[in-house]
DNA sequence: AGATGGAGTTGCTACGTTTTAATCAAGGTC
DNA sequence: GACCTTGATTAAAACGTAGCAACTCCATCT
């Protein structure tokens, strides 16, 4: 009796969720042969398969994923900790991730760390409680001990942009000592005199293997590698680049050239820098690092080093289903990816 | 006997993961105060839960979400479903959901069906299967009708970034009628006089209103609506963007204005147009809308129309989270924000 | 002394599924 | 006709937890 007939569809009908055992009955089967058709159809006769399909479909029935991970010890769902879904780096990550582990059948659980060591250990302790099947983890810190916790549990584990700390697991990585060599030594290639080093959290492995290979290349140039003036940011955020530029403008001598540990720091360095009015790449060369998306965007387009983002992903997501559904032959492997350098207009 | 000493820590030794009866014999107890312990604390006696506790801690327990689950009924899960995760906005709506989801104790399964029917569809269904509490969408186009297939199951739904379609739901979204309107008057404004409106796919509804408000605005100002042109594209992607700067430079007559439905089209449509030697804002006024981070990053600096992205994803899930935990009391409503304009270099 | 009450604890059952072993029917072989 | 084989189906027993009803103490009141 209402004047828009809303109420046609009955709102809080909520009937409880159809089991395998009102699809068994409608079907005329034993609940046994319904979880057949489910997980093994090739078991099941054609006509009794067909049976059961129409009475799933017309139930709406939808397999309680619970009740299964409980029966079966192990769920189809993997959990991805990543330092900061912000970062368009890691998007591109976990766009790999999620979809080859949708082709597999898996469903994602993501969680965002933020940096922060205690919502990364939340994230886990939330994948433990879900009995995700693996995890694919870029830790926020160096500290192992928390994945064996996990492994422990049974949970397999893949570190993601992450080296291996041990023979015994996977990993899949980018080579920052490479990438880091490669930015500086095209900073120096362009005339640099005075390099610093623009960077997040000293914890982060990322940062301090970037840094070392800007020392290499700082050495293979005949400079002392101690020359390399360095500004530590607390978060690798174009906000957190802004603030870097306002203390590097602060100090006396303004450095030459920039090297940025990744593009957001980048981006918001560059912005903080022009807006005082030095001109970039004229006065001060500057790169930065992951090549996202927007760094060919910017004001003035950035150089960076580009990394094979949403391979990487993919790799460590085909890692981790293999040992998943192979335990007994799986072999552990470490996957290191090359970086590449990217010119464009804010490097002389 | 190992050269490195890895081995000291059993490798493969995944012993099961202890149960709540694992604890309750080490703590002298019945499974059942195990499980008060974990639920309401409050019912048991200080020494008991102590030494509950301590048992806890020394085995490593950590419940099973599966098991807790199925025997409650219901998770503490919610589902979380966006368009298009490498967008800044729905990064940022995807934090403030996080957060608010966190601090009550709730986790996030994060679903992104990258503009595809198929894909939304087997996101919902993961959400199904998983049984979680409630679900925020962002829905890709207009059909209502798997929405009601999740309420039927008790699944309580939240519409984010789209308005109620019927009044006994909840939704949280911004004016983009008014928001487009506000973007066109200000090309206007600034003496456009040829508008065009680039867009992406028609079924989004975000693409529709913010077209129908730049009719209005061209209505208000004494034009005719239909001299609005459209490009529409796809994708809502800076790739997306490129493609329409091309498809606008190879007709007869550029538009010396245009309001792009998002940001990433915009940065797009503003390099391609850059590349092509086209001035920004001189020849073509440029807006876009979103305002994410980069907007402010851009070549030339992007005017935008700003949302209260974070706010919009903390509102809908406290909308959401009240409907779980007190269905009785709980009021449906629909939150509607006010868009604000940010002007910048890329109009005149 | 006996009854009452409350706090703390326990035993039991059910949640929906998977999986193993058992059952059954149909057909084939000697 | 007895026996086996093959293929299809089923009955029943878990999986780990939540939550209720029942029970045990022990202190307090009549």
């Amino acid at each position: 009796m209402s004047i828009d007939g809303w109420d046609e569809a009955p709102a809080g009908a909520t009937r409880p969720s159809p089991s395998i055992k009102d699809v068994a009955a409608l079907a005329g089967v034993s609940p046994g042969t319904v979880s057949n058709v489910l997980n093994r159809p090739e078991k099941v006769a054609g006509a009794t398969r067909d049976r059961v399909e129409s009475a799933i479909r017309e139930l709406g029935f939808v397999r309680h994923g619970s009740a299964s991970t409980l029966r079966a010890g192990h769920s189809r769902t993997i959990g991805l900790s990543v330092i900061d879904i912000g970062n368009p780096f890691f998007t591109d990550v976990a766009a790999g991730v999620e979809d080859l582990a949708s082709e597999r059948g898996y469903a994602v659980i993501l969680g965002n760390s933020s940096g922060s060591r205690v919502k990364e250990e939340r994230n886990l302790l939330v994948f433990a409680e879900q009995r995700v099947r693996g995890v694919l983890i870029t830790p926020s810190d160096q500290d192992p001990i928390r994945l064996d916790r996990l492994r422990e549990r049974g949970i397999s584990v893949v570190l993601v942009d992450h080296p291996a700390e041990r023979p015994d697991q996977c990993a899949v990585a980018v080579n920052d000592v490479t990438g880091g060599a490669m930015a500086v030594e095209h900073l120096l290639a362009g005339g640099a005199d005075r390099v610093a080093y623009v960077t997040g959290p000293a914890a982060m492995r990322q940062c301090q293997d970037r840094r070392r290979g800007a020392e290499r290349a700082l050495a293979a140039a005949g400079r002392d590698p101690r020359d390399l003036r360095e500004v530590a940011m607390p978060a690798m955020t174009a906000a957190a680049g802004q603030q870097a530029a306002e203390k590097l403008l602060a100090q006396d001598v303004l450095p030459d050239a920039l090297f940025c540990a990744n593009d957001l720091l980048a981006l918001g360095v560059l912005r903080g820098l022009l807006q005082a009015g030095v001109r970039v790449p004229e006065e001060v060369s500057l790169i930065g690092y992951d090549d996202i998306d927007f760094a060919s965007a910017s004001t003035v387009s950035l150089s960076s080093i580009r990394q094979p983002t949403y391979q990487l992903g993919r790799a460590a997501t085909e890692l981790l289903l293999d040992e998943c559904d192979n335990p007994d032959t799986h072999a552990h492997q470490q996957i290191m990816f090359q970086p590449d350098l990217v010119v464009r207009e804010s490097t002389r």
